[in-house]
DNA sequence: GCAATTTATATTGCGCACAATATAATTTCC
DNA sequence: GGAAATTATATTGTGCGCAATATAAATTGC
């Protein structure tokens, strides 16, 4: 590598990454508005996203689909507890195992939620085809930065 | 929209921008090993980089750059002043301005910091024209996300 | 020239995100 | 079947990210 590539790849703007990382705030703020009359967060949306399909998951499983550890799991079901909207019970076959249902307050939510993609889809700007490629792009870039 | 349509957009699988969430959490994971020799975390590390180009910048400055608010800024500029990466001064022009400047040692940082764009680099997987398309597939979303 | 408005930053409080560590139940392996 | 290893979750502490609000200085309008 050449002393100018060793210079100019610590320049701010050539920063592959951090466009990312704005997107990803600025995406989440976009959602804010739409789900505060659902009275959820973000992440705490696409928990119930998860339990609207699957009525009851561990906190393993769940850890596993949303690529987010315990330490910031446990938290937030307890707040989604607290709104009424998961219960937090033991396995019966293995006592380690929490388990988390969705209540019926938490199902009457989706009802609420329909629209949301819709709005959201409004304010992205672009196409569906850009859209499913960019997707894509991501989830290869998880792949990597998985390992 | 048909009911099915109205149905399947809230499958967890078809949220469009949770892998974008995803890769900018693995993103910054990746970062933390690499910037823990440099005792700094991933945005104090862009805010010293915007710093290594321009010496002194005020909090306006660096949350437009940045995208991000004064409640995020200051006490993260409050943590980098306590390890004697920067000073925060006022403007004498105008008081209400906080102005940032990077210190000596700050600047030394930028020589430890040489390898980590090529380091990160590895991690990534995609090729420099992938990359390169999905940075301004970011920047496109962001220009909408952010009106 | 001074009240009203605007601008720049700071503070508070809440909710992630995760490393490090702890705890407790289960499984494995002799 | 009991010690050792593994597995599942919880706890603690630090650092964002941002809404709401506060404060203080500068600017504007009359």
């Amino acid at each position: 590598m050449t002393q100018d590539a060793s210079d100019t790849a610590l320049l701010f703007d050539n920063q592959i990454c951090f466009p990312l990382y704005s997107a990803a705030n600025a995406m989440v703020r976009v959602y804010r508005p739409l789900l505060k009359e659902l009275n959820v967060t973000y992440l705490q949306y696409m928990v119930l996203m998860l339990l609207w399909e699957q009525k009851t998951l561990n906190v393993k499983q769940l850890s596993q689909q949303l690529r987010l550890d315990s330490g910031t799991l446990t938290p937030l079901l307890k707040r989604l507890e607290l709104k009424g909207l998961v219960t937090r019970s033991r396995s019966e076959v293995d006592e380690r195992v929490r388990v988390i249902t969705i209540t019926k307050q938490g199902l009457t939510l989706k009802v609420k939620a329909k629209d949301i993609p819709a709005k959201l889809a409004c304010k992205v700007g672009l196409s569906k085809p850009q859209l499913k490629e960019f997707n894509t792009m991501c989830l290869e870039l998880l792949a990597f930065l998985d390992d």
